[in-house]
DNA sequence: TCCCCTTTGTAACCTGGGTCACAGACATAT
DNA sequence: ATATGTCTGTGACCCAGGTTACAAAGGGGA
């Protein structure tokens, strides 16, 4: 059972739900539960069985995969308003994950039992919301293989960058994590564009100074 | 409209499809066409909207990218029995193509219109079926993000070949393309397992001799 | 202040895999 | 049988990126 105001919050942030019968609605909210985990919480591994949904309503979820030599490589993270397709994917299929998933940032998510979220689906406008979803993961890891096998490291690097803002806060390691690869390559990387005046480097932190030469760099 | 036996093969390879509201179904398909295509037909694009939901009734679909240099890369196949996720991706996310795809062997697809094809996901079979075949697509394409990143090559041609069965019929381009390489690393690795009397070669043929040791190749 | 831990810098080295530039082998049509 | 196109084999070379093995900063707590 969660309380009005985190209900409240969880229909700001999922504008579907308040459309979906509200009878089927009512049952799945009532059965729901608000969990807090703290970052750096691993939530799921590779092989295990999944057993709820989750909403999320702040922080987020980093979904990725391990190497055996403890390499890291991000799939995609899960922010509020969105939700994991790999638990859905679980969930629906039956199958067990097959990556890790870990918190980032503090958060607080509503889990729903799998069958409550498989009633909701008869509801039309929900069922589309998570076929968005589903189909908007599909892109994006066919983007991310394309990008894996096709671009190099620099660009990879600034794109990561460019999307991430102008004023950073992040190790170098958490960028190779992120990006599959290992931290001294980013170090190597990063001090090569802050020898050409594109950046700004201290410790934890990244400041972009010249967005446009970082933009060129993913022209080529 | 399809004929009368082509139904029958559908249903066949989509059990899935008798079973929902037969009246949807009805309209579904007679709406619904047959075309045929020939090996190597490309049948859309990258960037490329997509107005149509096809079955496979024989043959298949290669679903790729390519690269700038001219390398390409498979994301998966589309056999009978499954669907194009992109193309469902596509339909239900109103995005265009981040894929090309073509025909690999001669091919017979029902293409069915994009509204019948959202009707029909009011049937929660159907919808399932669908469900099942999305999450199947994302935990794949989140394996080939993982081998693409992490495994050498020499495993990942290994793994290839054991999924193709003892008798290969397929260049070594053919081989290149599916991995992302280039035909001359194929030529390269086929000519080290041979060496090894793992495998024979002959033009155009791949002859698997000791499947143990493809195996262990996998295991390092 | 000292200590310890995390983060960064860096240089030497290695290697997988891509590039280039061929040459020969096979196949099929003419 | 010739020719033309598609496959395959090969070697030299190059380079991005991973590995190893350090050193040196920062930074926060005791």
């Amino acid at each position: 059972m969660i309380s009005e105001k985190q209900r409240k919050n969880l229909f700001q942030l999922y504008p579907v739900l308040p459309k979906v019968d509200p009878e089927l609605l009512t049952q799945a909210l009532s059965r729901a539960e608000l969990v807090k985990f703290r970052a750096g919480t691993p939530i799921f591994e590779e092989f295990q069985p999944c057993n709820a949904f989750p909403f999320i309503l702040s922080g987020n979820i980093r979904v990725y995969k391990q190497s055996v030599n403890g390499r890291e490589l991000s799939l995609y993270n899960v922010t509020p308003g969105g939700t994991c397709v790999v638990a859905a994917g679980c969930l629906l299929g039956d199958e067990p994950y097959n990556a890790f998933g870990s918190i980032e940032e503090d958060s607080e998510l509503v889990m729903m039992t799998s069958t409550d979220f498989e009633n909701l689906l008869t509801s039309r406008v929900f069922r589309e919301f998570i076929f968005s979803l589903f189909s908007e993961r599909i892109l994006g890891l066919m983007q991310l293989v394309e990008e894996i096998a096709f671009e190099k490291l620099d660009r990879r690097l600034a794109s990561l960058l460019l999307r991430k803002g102008k004023h950073i806060s992040i190790s170098h390691q958490e960028l190779a994590d992120e990006l599959g690869t290992v931290r001294e390559m980013i170090t190597r990387l990063l001090n090569s564009f802050s020898g050409s005046g594109i950046i700004a480097l201290s410790r934890g932190q990244i400041e972009i100074l010249d967005e446009d030469a970082l933009k060129s760099i993913l022209e080529n």
